[in-house]
RNA sequence: CGGGGCAUAGCGCAGCCUGGUAGCGCGCUACACUGGGGGUGUAGAGGUCGUAGGUUCAAAUCCUGCUGUCCCGACCA
C-alpha cells in the first residue's frame, strides 16, 4: 500500500507556488489547457464559479441603471487605429482576421480563400467598436448618461498563458458609460471602482487594496485608470478589477457628441471598467491550501455536498432517502440572500476517496450520511475551512437552523484569513536601502513607499534587479494618497 | 521574441547514452470482498513512442527541421 501524502496537493505552496497553482486547478476539476494555444477549457466546477460572479455582479450593476447589450466579436482594424495610444498599447496582443472564406486546397485539406480588404481584429476589449455605437446613439444630453454592459469574451494573444490568470481568451464583463461632464465620468470610474472593491470583499473574501495607477501602468488612451489590487499567498499581487476614465480621449476618437443645453456641440467623456475570470485564479491563489482549492461560498457552484456512506446494503435505501431528504430542505435555505445548492455524490467510490476529491474541489461544507446519523437523527460534518480531521455532529434540526451561519462564518474565515497574511506581508518602508534588502527575499510582499522616492531611476532598477512594479496609489476615503504600492505582480 | 527543460496508454513516468518484438505506477473496465480518512484481490482493455524528413538491414533510441508544452526573462488595460 502507497504511503497516504500529508497534503492532498503536490507539491505544496512552499515548495513551488506555481506548480502548486497548477495541480490546485487540475485537482479540484476547474479548468484544463485546450489544444488551442493559450486557451483553456473552463469545466463545470470552475465554470460555476464564474457563473455566479455573473448572476451577483450583474444584479448589483442593473440597480445602477446598467443595462445589458451585445457588439461583435470582430473589430475593424481601422476603428482600432483611431485612438493613437491604444494602437500601441493593444496591436501587439491582437488576433487578426484576414480571410472570409475555406477552400479546398487540391491535398485533402482546406485552404483560405477570400482575402478581406479591410482585416478584423478580434477585440481585445471593446471601446472602438462600442464607441462607434454610442456615436449614433447619443445626440442630446437628454440621452446621457449612458451606462452599458456586456458579458463577453475577449481575445489577447498571450506570450506567456497561465490558466486564469492569462489566457488567450478569456471571460469578463466590460461596462461602457457615456456622460455629460468630466466630473460625471469621473464619480462613474470611482463608484465602480468601489463596487469592485466591495464586491471582491463581499462575494469573493478577497481583500483589496483600491488605488490610481500609475501613467506607465494605465489603460492605452486612459485619463486615469483605477484598479484593485489583491494578494496572493506568496505576496504577489493581482489586479483583479480596473475602471477607467478615459476622459474625452475615446469619445474624440469615435466621435461622440451631443448638444448640451445651451446648443453646443460638446464631445462626451466616458468610461470603461471590468471584471474577468481572471478573479477565479485570484481566489484559488488567495485561499488554496495544501490541501487543494477552497471555494468561497457564496461563489460555489454548491455550498454542500452530501456523501452517502453505505456498509450494508441493507440500509441503502434508509441513507439515500435521507440524503435526498437533506438536500431538498438545504435547497429552500439561503443564507446573505443566496440559495443554498447541493448536491448528493452517490458515485460507487470508498466514502474516504469521495471526500478527499470534495476536499481538493474546495466546497465550504461535506456531509456524511450512514446508518448512525439516521439512528441518532444527527449530520456528521466538516468545513473546508477546518482541517480535514476536524469533526461535527449535530442533530439534524440544529444543522439545518445553522448551516447558513455555518457557511457566512466560512465566508468570513477566508476574509480575514486573506486579511491577516497581507497585513503579514504589508510593509511601509521609507528609504531606498531598505526598499532593496526588502525586495531580495524571494517572497517579499507588498511595500508602501512614499510616492516621491519613485522616479525613473528607481523604476528601471526595481524592474530589472527585481521584477517589482509600481501597482497602485491607494485611494484611501476618497483621497489618492501620496504612497505608492509596490510589489512583484502576477 | 531570447535562454533552458520536456514530448512514449487518460495522467505521471522508465526505456534512449551503447539502435534489435512497447514497459511500470495510477486511472479505466468486469467480478468479488469492502466501505465513517485516499481500501484489497483476481481477470482485462488501452500506445503506428508529438510531427516531417534523414542515416541504417533495422529507429522510441542517432541526426535535422517543425509544432506543442513547462520554467526563467522580455511582454502583460
Amino acid at each position: 500500500m502507497a504511503k497516504k501524502p500529508k497534503t492532498a496537493i503536490t507539491p505544496v505552496r512552499s515548495d513551488n507556488y506555481p506548480e502548486w497553482y497548477q495541480q490546485v486547478i487540475k485537482a479540484a476539476d476547474l479548468a484544463e489547457n485546450s489544444s488551442v494555444r493559450g486557451c483553456m477549457v473552463i469545466k463545470p466546477w470552475g465554470y460555476g464559479i464564474w457563473e455566479n460572479i455573473r448572476t451577483h455582479f450583474d444584479a448589483i450593476i442593473k440597480k445602477r441603471g446598467v443595462q445589458n447589450a451585445y457588439f461583435p466579436l470582430l473589430i475593424p482594424k481601422s476603428y482600432l487605429e483611431k485612438e493613437a495610444e491604444h494602437v500601441d498599447g493593444f496591436a501587439k496582443e491582437c488576433a487578426v482576421v484576414t480571410h472570409h472564406r475555406l477552400e479546398d486546397d487540391g491535398a485533402g485539406g482546406l485552404k483560405p480563400a477570400g482575402e478581406l480588404a479591410e482585416p478584423f481584429v478580434i477585440r481585445p476589449t471593446s471601446e472602438t467598436i462600442i464607441g462607434e455605437s454610442f456615436s449614433n446613439w447619443v445626440q442630446s444630453y437628454r440621452d446621457l448618461p449612458l451606462k452599458i454592459n456586456q458579458w463577453a469574451n475577449v481575445m489577447r494573444w498571450e506570450m506567456r498563458p497561465r490558466l486564469f490568470l492569462r489566457t488567450s481568451e478569456f471571460l469578463w464583463q466590460e461596462g461602457h458609460t457615456v456622460h455629460a461632464t468630466a466630473e460625471c465620468a469621473a464619480t462613474e470610474a470611482s463608484e465602480m471602482l468601489e463596487i469592485y472593491a466591495n464586491f471582491a470583499e463581499n462575494m469573493l473574501a478577497l481583500p483589496v487594496i483600491m488605488g490610481e495607477k500609475t501613467p506607465d501602468e494605465r489603460f492605452p488612451g486612459a485619463k486615469h485608470t483605477y484598479t484593485i489590487e489583491a494578494m496572493m499567498q506568496d505576496g504577489k499581487a493581482l489586479q483583479a478589477g480596473t475602471s477607467h476614465d478615459l476622459g474625452q480621449n475615446f469619445a474624440i476618437a469615435s466621435d461622440i457628441k451631443f448638444s448640451n443645453q445651451d446648443g453646443h456641440v460638446v464631445h462626451a467623456h466616458t468610461t470603461s471598467w471590468g471584471i474577468s475570470t481572471r478573479l477565479i485564479g485570484g481566489i484559488i491563489m488567495a485561499h488554496g491550501d495544501d490541501d487543494g482549492m477552497i471555494v468561497p461560498p457564496k461563489v460555489a457552484a454548491q455550498q454542500v455536498v452530501i456523501i452517502p456512506a453505505v456498509h450494508d446494503e441493507a440500509d441503502r435505501e434508509a441513507i439515500m432517502e435521507k440524503c435526498l431528504g437533506l438536500k431538498l430542505v438545504l435547497e429552500t435555505i439561503s443564507f446573505d440572500n443566496i440559495m443554498i445548492s447541493a448536491v448528493i455524490d452517490d458515485r460507487d467510490e470508498v466514502t474516504s476517496t469521495k471526500s478527499w476529491n470534495w476536499i481538493k474541489k474546495g466546497i465550504p461544507v461535506r456531509v456524511e450520511i450512514g446508518k448512525r446519523e439516521i439512528e441518532g437523527n444527527q449530520v456528521f460534518f466538516k468545513r473546508r475551512d477546518e482541517s480535514p480531521r476536524e469533526k461535527h455532529i449535530m442533530p439534524e434540526d440544529e444543522f439545518l437552523g445553522s448551516i447558513a451561519d455555518i457557511l457566512l462564518s466560512i465566508q468570513n474565515n477566508l476574509l480575514e484569513r486573506a486579511k491577516s497574511y497581507r497585513a503579514q506581508k504589508m510593509k511601509k518602508i521609507d528609504s531606498l536601502d531598505e526598499i532593496f534588502n526588502y525586495f531580495k527575499s524571494e517572497d517579499a510582499g507588498f511595500a508602501n513607499i512614499p510616492h516621491s522616492l519613485w522616479d525613473e531611476g528607481l523604476s528601471e532598477k526595481m524592474k530589472t534587479d527585481f521584477s517589482v512594479s509600481p501597482r497602485c496609489l491607494p485611494i484611501i476615503d476618497g483621497e489618492l494618497s501620496d504612497r505608492l504600492i509596490i510589489a512583484r505582480s502576477y
